[in-house]
DNA sequence: AGCGGCGATGTAAGCGCTTACAGTGTGCTG
DNA sequence: CAGCACACTGTAAGCGCTTACATCGCCGCT
């Protein structure tokens, strides 16, 4: 590999210039141009390393996530990738397996690598979590809330979300609503349940859980154990998109119609949703968005002063009504 | 933060032992265990670019992908983490929008943060890009076959997979039928294509294309632009499990009932594809393993002699057949 | 003509680390 | 008891780069 030691000698100047030129300091005309000439026939890159030793930057940023499932990983990692680059940072991805001590060896193996990360560990309670974090790491936790502020958050309003949801199936006449929740622990999960809970205790609505896992097998599963018992709910409402076709295929196989029989709505809003049939009511959730704010906010840290730092770090899903929970009376397949 | 220095000297040793303690190197018992005290308490992280440069090894393998959509990306990425956390070492992740100069920017970009690279771009000619990958940064190429061979390439071959399906619903006795394409230029769609070409030159079977996109949304276009003509085809063939279930949605929209009027089958195995009603025939695409067959490729050049470079570098898929595609006088809902 | 100022360049000092090499002390063997 | 192997440790030289500081012309001013 060519150094700047090579470049200097064939353009005929100085290392110091060399390291100007690509640095964009001030540097002649023609001397940018010699050095240029001379680095493109030797195929000259800067060693990064070096340079990062030097200017304690690595333009890169940490994302550290869950082990992940489906699109939403994606998604995330999209909306901050499409910051990252405008920017020129680079991402070095991880995945913990929503373990702690991975987690923490992750963000260790991580220090010195990065400019700062991006932590999303919907398994792991933060206050657990933060201790983990090198001190000298600027670090922002995505929907992760329950820290103790020793770090920025940029959180998703799940527990709005589904009030919702809630709010949309009680105004249909529902008032046998089923949950289907997610993983124990998930903290998503967990806030989806408890917007549930609050909604039906304003209101006069039976509410039952069946466990889930935020997987399409288990919304299946809940679908077959739904069955098994002889009274229907008026609705299911599965904490994820994944279950809500789990549980959709279940009842499609036992006759069951949705929303005729029985309304069933998601969260999510994978992009899929409306491609069921039924179209599947969902709470969407702008995943990209998230990852692009914590972006922003861990810039905010990284470069004070450049570009305003959004106050704002929770983002309200919204409700999207479509087919699958329709009122009953209105459905055109009566 | 603390260097090797401070480290040093607050265990009362050089430099040198602390390096080697931080290496495995042959250090005493006592001085390892004076050293690790010294650094716990000073919360010491070796500095990794300094390291780096040192050593010329980053610990990092690049991971360049095109602008992601859905579950495939994530897959991908997962099935190469996992091996690569195994062995220690890092992920650098970049979306190429599909677009050469870009694709070029990021390599150069990559140059010296990695020990090599792992490249998928199903939009551009490998031949085109292989000029753009700095000469002595090792790289692995998925799924993007037509290269000069001057990379090694670990690719699905979807030729076969797509003869498969063919060959499945010639079985199921259809005889005219419909491929719903993938976007030009993709070259995963462009050998699916030829795959059902070649097999229905075979046979005295009907084949028609409709423009795709690899997008639910074009899915559904299509279904809506099949149903706009009189005769419907006996099977249609998304291309992609995505199309698949848009195309799915337009027919169910109108009534056409599936596989009873009309069969369908897609291309991908994404996780839900049996969840969906009816479930979907379609070819079963290792993706978790086209990733970790190609970290092992990498690795294969990064450490030659540790582990067996794998010679096979040909996933093949796997047709699964579900409801969707059930030849019509067997279907239950008849 | 002389001089301050300024822009372009060079020199050299590190950034924090690994590692070749030299040195030190210990326990043996002859 | 000399001498040697051996295990450990220290010294110091860089890895390739950025950048403070010094240098050097050169221009325009008085």
């Amino acid at each position: 590999m060519a150094t700047v030691y090579d470049v200097a000698e064939k353009a005929g100047v100085s290392i110091a210039t060399v390291s100007r030129v690509f640095n964009n300091n001030t540097v002649s005309q023609s001397a940018r141009e010699k050095v240029t000439a001379a680095a493109r026939s030797l195929g000259y890159t800067p060693n990064l390393a070096a340079r990062s030793l030097m200017t304690r930057r690595t333009d890169t940023i940490g994302v550290v996530l869950p082990d992940m499932h489906g699109e939403f990983f994606s998604e995330l990692v999209r909306g901050i990738d499409a910051g990252a680059r405008r920017l020129g940072l680079h991402m070095l991805v991880s995945c913990s397996h929503d373990e702690l001590n991975e987690m923490a060896a992750v963000l260790s193996a991580m220090q010195g690598r990065v400019d700062g990360v991006i932590i999303m560990s919907p398994l792991i309670a933060i206050d657990a979590l933060e201790p983990h974090i090198p001190p000298p790491l600027p670090a922002v936790i995505v929907n992760g809330s329950g820290g103790r502020g020793l770090y920025p958050e940029v959180n998703l309003d799940n527990r709005a979300g589904a009030r919702q949801m809630m709010a949309h199936l009680l105004a249909e006449g529902h008032r046998d609503i089923c949950i289907v929740s997610g993983p124990s622990d998930n903290l998503d999960a967990e806030q989806r349940q408890l917007g549930c809970v609050e909604a039906a205790d304003h209101s006069d609505c039976r509410l039952r859980t069946l466990a889930g896992a935020f997987t399409e097998a288990s919304g299946y599963a809940a679908g077959v154990e739904l069955l098994a018992h002889n009274a229907l709910p008026d609705a299911v409402f599965a904490l994820n998109d994944a279950m809500a076709i789990g549980c959709l295929c279940a009842l499609a196989e036992r006759g069951i119609a949705v929303p005729g029989q029985i309304a069933l709505a998601g969260f999510d809003d994978i992009p899929l949703a409306q491609y069921l049939r039924p179209s599947l009511t969902t709470v969407h959730v702008p995943i990209a968005d998230l990852g692009s704010r914590s972006l922003q906010r861990l810039l905010a840290i990284l470069r004070p002063g450049a570009g305003a730092a959004t106050a704002c770090d929770v983002l309200v899903p919204e409700l999207v009504i479509r087919d699958s929970s329709r009122r009953a009376c209105d459905s055109a397949l009566r």
